[in-house]
Formats: structure tokens, sequence, C-alpha cells
DNA sequence: TAAGATTGAAGAGTCAATCTTT
DNA sequence: AAAGATTGACTCTTCAATCTTA
């Protein structure tokens, strides 16, 4: 694959994604939505954490955190150990309300796109997606030096997007 | 997999290829850089089948081609059959460079990242993105109405491109 | 009329620098 | 010093509108 293949390939990637999202969530920016996804199933991150666990500068993450925050999705309280930390979370009611909008953004737009292939070929092209997006991830973590996760991953109970927003909303 | 890891995996993989990019040709904005991986290997296009292959605005892709054009890379001439129409080409000279240039920039930044994986897992997953990479532009070409391409459709050759060498040599 | 060049506004992001606070 | 909030300049892109011309 060449390299302007994997740009072109990945720009088609997030664009698709990037529709399906704004079907389900028009107003919410791309940075909160990544965000958001990133802080549902882990618990309470720095900003620095999910910077590089995101790719996003850290001014960006800092407003979408903001963002998040004003709609009631997300909250921050300073880390008890280190005064200079902001930990990132999502409150539990909010976590519980949001299954609805996880489940129905299982991707459907990749399953269409592959619709020539057989189900096998399908299957297999997603799996292999998901490996990439593993090692990805790895990636991001190793380049974050431990100080950035909390570790323990939580007793995760069902991941779910929030439908119905605490405060205002706006922002954008 | 959720539509946000969609767009994050995409993102990743966009990012990771640009960055790819910049270290061959740090001077050469992404859009021409994808242009003219579409030009390449086909026979001359018009702006508008270059916008929906390349999935850029129309706007986008004629300020490309003419950054093209000024850098020598790529030639315009009027369609015969309709003068409306700008055919745009790169001219045999630089084809050739521009080839081996394309083939530099074969990703290894792929391989680097599934590193950790079996070489053949590696060769699993970077084969299942060629065919998403192929799925992506059957939906591409399917967007855009016979319009699009001149001369000849020219039939899918598959992943692998024609090496075929069209003319001289020199330039750059 | 349709293709494409051009332009201006707006969004989304980066980067780098600065300021505040712990 | 280091985390993070904030800000400004800049880049890339979209979108919509307009102009030109075959």
């Amino acid at each position: 694959m060449k390299t302007a293949d994997m740009v072109w390939l990945g720009r088609r990637l997030a664009d698709t994604g990037l529709l399906e999202m704004r079907a389900h969530a028009p107003e919410v920016p791309t940075a909160e939505f990544i965000v958001m996804r990133e802080l549902l199933d882990r618990p309470p991150s720095t900003i620095t954490a999910l910077a590089s666990r995101t790719g996003y500068a850290q001014s960006r993450v800092s407003t979408a955190v903001s963002g998040l925050v004003n709609r009631g999705w997300a909250q921050t309280r300073s880390d008890p150990a280190d005064g200079r930390r902001t930990l990132v979370f999502v409150p539990g009611h909010i976590r519980k309300n949001a299954r609805e909008f996880q489940t129905s953004t299982e991707t459907e737009t990749l399953d269409q796109l592959l619709a020539g292939r057989s189900p096998a070929r399908r299957k297999a092209i997603i799996g292999a997606l998901e490996e990439l997006l593993d090692a990805f991830r790895e990636q991001a973590a190793e380049e974050q030096p431990g100080t950035g996760t909390i570790t323990q991953p939580e007793p995760d109970t069902a991941t779910r997007w929030p439908k119905a927003p605490t405060a205002s909303a706006s922002a954008n």
C-alpha cells in the first residue's frame, strides 16, 4: 500500500464515520465525540492522557472537555494526589442512558460498503480493522508514560451514549 | 466497531500516512499529493471526475490541479469533445520519476505499527486494508455518473497498477 | 446549460506561546 | 517545574455563490 492510499483510505474511513455520527448526533463536535468515546469505558483520565490517547492537541482536548462538561456529559475534579491534574469522567447517570446511541452506531456503514463481498470476507476485513485499531491504541498508550491513565479498568456497566443532556448545549 | 472507532482509526491512518508523506515531500500539500496519486496511472481526467474519486470538493481539486501544474507535475488541455472540460494528466517524463517516488513511499509505517504481530497477521491485515481501499474506490467510481472519465473507461486492474513506462526520462 | 475557476466565510485542527495554579 | 486553560496566527478543507466560457 502506498502512502497516498493510506491517507486516502484513512480519510474515507473518517469521513464515512463522521457522516454516520452526524446522523445520530448532528450537534456534537467531532473532538467531543471522540473524547467521549474515550471517557466512557475508562476510569477518570487527565487531559494529557486524553490528548495522547485521542491524538488531539492538548489545547483541543481541553476545549472539548469543557464542551462536554457544559453539556453535562462529563465532569471534572482535581486529582487528590496531584492538584495540578484534572480528572475527567462520565457521571454514572449519563453512562447509563447512553446505550441506544452506542448500539445504533455499530458499524452499519462498513457492512454496506462491503455488501459485495462474502460474509466471511466482510467479517475478516472488519476483524482486521479491529486489530489495527488495537495496534494504534497500543501505540497511543505507549506514547503516554505511566503517569497518564489511572490503572484499574473499572467494572464497566455497559457503554452508553447520553441522549438527554443535563445542561445547555451550545458550544462549537 | 463503533462509529467513534471508525473515525478515530481513520484519523490515525491518515495522520500516519501524512507523517510519512511529509518525510518525503514536505512541501507538497495533501490535496495535491492525493490528486497526483489519482492522476498517475490513469488516462486524463476531468476536474469533476477527480473530485469524486478523491472525495475532495470541486473547488479544492481545481486549486490542487493548478498547484500541480505550477510545479510542472501535471498538464491540462481542454477536452476536444467538449470544450468546457479540462483534461488533467501527468506528462510522461514526470510520470517516471513520480512512479519511483510513489514506490519509495510504500508504507513502512504500517509494518512497524504491526511489528508485534506475526508476519502472517500483518499480511492479512494489510491485505484487508487493500480490499477496503478497493471497496471505497468502487464506491467513489459509482458516485460518478458516466461523465467522469473520458477516452477509455479502462477496466479495473485490481490493486496492482500498471507499471508500464510511458515515455522518456530526465526532468526533476 | 454545464464545467470549472475563483472567492469569501466558516469550521476544525495544529502549533506555539503565555498565564495560572499546584 | 509541570498540568492545563486560553489565545492568536495559520493551514486545510467545505460550502455556497458567482463568473466565464464552450
